[in-house]
DNA sequence: TTGATGAAGTTTTTT
DNA sequence: ACTTCATCAA
């Protein structure tokens, strides 16, 4: 335990003088706004050192850090663990809105009665079932119920924590606020809410209006705001500044700033999505060839209906067996333990040596168990995976030597039988579940199939995220790319509302550090299957366009 | 069956 | 802005 004022940034590091100033808070609730790239995660890990390390968090109160996504959640938790240490880490929780509402629904369930009394064992789907399904949709709403009702589950949370972190606050729903204050307002836990009002794009998905001036008043907060931005390059930050001045004037970077030559930016056009696709697959590889760029640090960023305008990219690039992922596709199968387990065994099977997939796959199938169960356990597999080899072996004398992976895996799944299956994650007590993800795990090596016939080959990309992303605006909140490329700067794409639509392409734009390019299209086919033939022409988005224009890097494509 | 008309969707996460 | 789908009249 440190004193107060000996406290230091962990790791020596430096912060701006507010987000020093904001770590350092002990007496007030904080309404922290902070542009892209100002480091909003290190203040928090900052202010949780703090807090725990001198004691204004007191022990055995705990910190409480509710995100959004689960991404975000943990990468929260993992950087505490890393400014903190474990044993301090210990003490800070953090959570999703929704594993938040969970956790009060399972430990106060009994405070429902009526229509939405629940069973011991509800589970959460598709559609409600009377006491024993809920949606995802309910669990805000049930847990805000629980702490309206019950004194004894209001208090239980306030007790447990002297601190509350609130991130991405710019897109807190009137439910989620909602929650926020029947647990916290009126106490003397400290909230901590940080976000960027520029970056407000869940507008319409019900994300409140003017969330920071109203948790200001609601719970007296202290104002403050982050200037700088340590992720993009002077030249990208200069654009981004001019987009600034018009979404929100008073956090404007100063000049000192933003000066440099260093960044590119380029704005393309042209005549139709054919040659934009092809020029781009073709920049995108020498990116890859000439300046060793990973292909993770390389993005496509589409506003929307990415299947529509990023589809002739997408060919370029595999014509170039360049790997890409459509991160719209699907979400992150890989993460889960069952495709794991699939994979795992694919790799013992198919490849040919693979020790670190050999040893997962047995942590996974030898119980916990005295020497002897475990070895008879590790015998019966080792011969059925030599029954397995030799249908194999049959397989590539006929010359299909992965013809019957699929059919393989069948078998391995039925042998180690539907227990051991759902024993891998509570996410698998549905079976319907366990079911898609054994499915998708299918599709998705199929899919890599495609590209390479080999499947040994097939299965190291599985897990590879060296690939470049193709995804929404919405979906890059929150990453960083060297290089990001905006498609489609177009009239016709950017419908709706005009200021959330500047919003979501100042979140694309502030996406790159180093490279940003953006692309319109004279033309564009239509889909498939519509009827009618005439040509679609597509007029710029030239009020966007000029804020690159001056900026732009190699005048000659403009 | 065809055409006209109008409404709805497009951008998302979550145990 | 533009596509898709439902509905109704001819």
């Amino acid at each position: 335990m440190i004193a107060v004022d000996a406290w230091l940034p962990s790791d020596g590091l430096t912060l701006e003088p507010n987000a020093l100033r904001a770590a350092k808070e002990q007496a007030r609730c904080l309404a922290l706004t902070a542009g892209p790239g100002a480091g909003k995660t290190e203040m928090l890990a900052q202010r949780a050192d703090f807090l725990l390390r001198t004691g204004t968090c007191r022990y055995p109160k705990r910190i409480l850090a509710i995100s959004f996504k689960v991404d975000a959640s943990k990468n929260l938790k993992e950087r505490i663990q890393q400014r903190c240490g474990q044993e301090l880490a210990s003490r800070f929780d953090s959570y999703t809105f929704h594993a938040f509402a969970k956790r009060i629904i399972d430990r106060f369930r009994v405070v429902l009665t009526g229509n939405d009394a629940l069973d011991l064992d509800y589970s959460i789907g598709e559609r409600k079932v009377t006491k024993r399904q809920i949606t995802f949709h309910d669990l805000v709403p049930l847990a805000i119920q629980i702490l309206k009702a019950s004194t004894v589950a209001r208090n239980a949370i306030r007790q447990t924590y002297s601190d509350v972190f609130l991130d991405e606050f710019q897109d807190c729903t009137d439910q989620q606020y909602e929650l926020v204050k029947v647990a916290f307002q009126g106490t003397s836990i400290r909230l901590t809410a940080v976000g960027d009002t520029k970056q407000k794009i869940m507008g319409w998905a019900g994300a409140l209006d003017g969330i920071f001036q109203t948790f200001a008043r609601d719970f007296s907060a202290v104002p403050l705001n982050m200037y700088r931005n340590f992720r993009s390059k002077p030249r990208l930050l200069r654009m981004q500044n001019e987009i600034i001045r018009v979404l929100d004037p008073a956090s404007v970077m100063p000049d000192h700033q933003l000066a440099g030559e260093e960044g590119e930016v380029f704005a393309w056009q042209f005549e139709n999505a054919q040659g934009e696709a092809e020029y781009l697959a073709d920049l995108i590889a020498g990116w890859i060839r000439n300046e060793q760029v990973p292909l993770s640090e390389i993005a496509v960023l589409v506003s929307k209906q990415l299947d529509l305008y990023a589809n002739h990219l997408m060919v370029a690039l595999e014509v170039r067996g360049i790997p890409y992922r459509n991160e719209q596709e699907m979400q992150d199968i890989t993460v889960e333990p069952a495709a794991r387990l699939v994979v795992d065994y694919l790799s013992c099977l198919y490849g040919q040596r693979e020790p670190k997939a050999w040893i997962r796959l047995m942590n996974q199938l030898i119980p916990f168990a005295d020497d002897e169960v475990q070895s008879s356990v590790r015998q019966n597999f080792q011969s059925f995976f030599k029954e397995q080899r030799k249908i194999i072996a049959m397989a590539e004398l006929l010359d299909e030597p992965f013809s019957g992976w699929w059919d393989s895996v069948c078998r391995f799944l039925k042998k180690i039988g539907m227990e051991t299956l759902v024993a891998l994650s509570p996410d698998y007590e549905s079976h319907a579940r366990l079911g898609e993800v054994v499915g998708d795990t299918k599709a998705r090596i199929e899919e890599l199939l495609e590209l390479t016939p080999d499947l040994p080959q097939a299965l190291t990309r599985f897990s590879d995220d060296q690939a470049v992303r193709i995804l929404t605006i919405h979906k890059s909140k929150g990453l960083e790319f060297d290089s990001t490329i905006i498609l489609a700067v177009e009239n016709e794409i950017l419908f709706g509302d005009q200021d959330s639509n500047l919003c979501a392409f100042f979140v694309g734009v502030s996406r790159a550090k180093r490279r940003l390019v953006l692309t319109y299209a004279k033309q564009r086919d239509r889909p498939l299957n519509y009827a009618k033939r005439w040509d679609v022409i597509r007029t710029p988005q030239q009020e966007y366009l000029q804020y690159a224009a001056q900026f732009i890097t190699d005048l000659t494509h403009i």
